[in-house]
DNA sequence: CCAAGGCTGTCAAATTCGTTACAGTCGCCT
DNA sequence: AGGCGACTGTAACGAATTTGACAGCCTTGG
């Protein structure tokens, strides 16, 4: 822990660089070369690379306030942590006026964590190859998800029937899955949501579809749903929140991004399909 | 120095992540969480941090095709080097090594800034004061949606209906709403979710429930539904997305946090039931 | 020209780190 | 149910690093 918690370790270089023998400027030439690189590596590294003897290196740490050689490089380490932190970490306040430990502004701070942690994990390779398997036409896509999933399965399978045809919802009770599993073919997509406390049952309808030859396609939380040794495609979110449940907030981002995705996909065939959609539900209005 | 210099650690890893074990993926999240300086302190730190045992990091190193850890280290430091000389660090980018007009990076930005306008725009007495109606357990409470909204509304009413009891989702048929309106009451709330294109149904199932003495909550979007004549308290929130259609995904953060919220503010009484349903579910679990 | 103070490098000790070997545990398959 | 394989953690060893002590050297001032 440096003296004093403001400046990093550069500033407080300068600030000494007056008082500094022969051999520290040298450390402080080569540090300031590669900054805050060669300071990172071992302390016989960093004095090789300086050209001075290892002892320098920690004299210098203890002039600059440190107890050892250790302690400096945790403290670079932190400095570029921070600088290399997306600045939306550092949020105003969300609510207007509500103190920072009201439940809005928790939550809004665990959503913001949850989607960029979400995004570092995620591969949008994997992404992309979903989205082009839920844009062709010749495949029919089947949409599943748990207790909790149920309802994010069904936000996505409502877009995506808009979207496209062949698109169908797989019930809740298993005794109407035999009829859905029985069209399934090598063509087909089986679309699970299964977030922790891992259902069962999705791992037994992931086994059946893929025994059909159906492509698997998983999007399950950080921990990973054992469906995924099965799926072609995987993608994991972050789903923390200050509550007795999981977040469903990510899960329901990706939903959207890939109905938005798959319509970008196909626009030319969608389009018509969209606005013959929007007409039907005119008229609907209109007569009743 | 790694078998292929063309891919970096994050890339890999997420190309191994199907093949990856528990411990494992305890290492690729806390790595991802901050990435890549996690990796660069001692093999201890780096095992601590993402609660697993040391040699697990080696074994995850050499999975990679690293001879070791430190060698794992030095490529760390070699990317990051890379990564600090090119200043392509102008604003970091929500999904890695994704380009910028990615609809996962689109998209995300566009559920920031709905998400901070909403909690400007919302006002957070009314979230308390809604909350207070919900925590009662002398009212009844139901729950509606629209086409699209309905998927959020049964999300909220699964949950609510685990933390207490007496909640029940409006179903979606005209033709069952009679026998819900009946029994509405004084002492009952009825919350409704509407957003643009605001359905004609709703409006007519909030005038009944009005009409009945039922209190009406109301979740719509900036532009505001008709239904906020009736209500006792409304939420407006920013619903804008990169898409064909609007993004739920502040409804949904308004009901999480509004299911947690009711959740902290009878957690006496609600402790207790949470705990009975997990026991059932195991029980259930277990059965099967 | 000499002496003193301080700076720097060499060396060795102690600590920490990385690695290997082994045993317990969990889940899965028969 | 029982055995098998895989995974994970504990413990111990060897290696490397960090750190303190000591001695030589350069510089500076008298």
């Amino acid at each position: 822990m440096p003296p004093q918690r403001t400046s990093t370790v550069a500033e407080r270089l300068r600030l000494m660089s007056g008082e500094l023998t022969a051999a520290e400027r040298k450390l402080m030439a080569a540090l300031f070369a590669d900054y805050p690189m060669a300071g990172l590596g071992s302390i016989t590294d960093f004095a090789r690379a300086a050209e001075v003897s290892t002892p320098s290196v920690l004299r210098l740490a203890k002039k600059l306030g440190f107890p050892g050689f250790p302690a400096l490089q945790e403290e670079l380490r932190s400095e570029l942590s921070a600088r290399l932190q997306t600045p939306i970490s550092k949020h105003e306040r969300w609510a207007a006026e509500a103190p920072d430990a009201h439940i809005l502004n928790k939550f809004a701070t665990a959503a913001m964590e949850n989607l960029s942690g979400s995004l570092k994990l995620m591969d949008h390779r994997a992404f992309d190859a979903i989205v082009a398997l839920l844009a062709e036409r010749k495949r029919k896509i089947h949409i599943a998800g748990g207790r909790i999933t149920g309802a994010i399965a069904a936000y996505l399978a409502t877009h995506l029937q808009m979207a496209r045809p062949g698109v169908s919802l797989v019930p809740a009770a298993l005794g109407l899955w035999p009829q859905y599993l029985i069209d399934l073919g090598r063509q087909d997509v089986i679309l699970l949501f299964d977030i922790r406390r891992y259902d069962a049952r999705m791992l037994d309808l992931a086994v059946s579809a893929e025994e059909r030859g159906a492509k698997v396609v998983l999007i399950t939380d950080q921990w990973i749903s054992p469906i995924a040794r099965l799926a072609v495609h995987s993608l994991p979110l972050r789903i923390e929140a200050p509550s007795s449940w999981d977040s469903n907030i990510v899960p329901l981002f990706v939903a959207e991004a890939l109905i938005a995705a798959t319509v970008n996909a196909s626009w030319r065939e969608t389009e018509s399909r969209i606005a013959a959609i929007e007409a039907l539900s005119d008229a609907g209005r209109r007569g009743k």
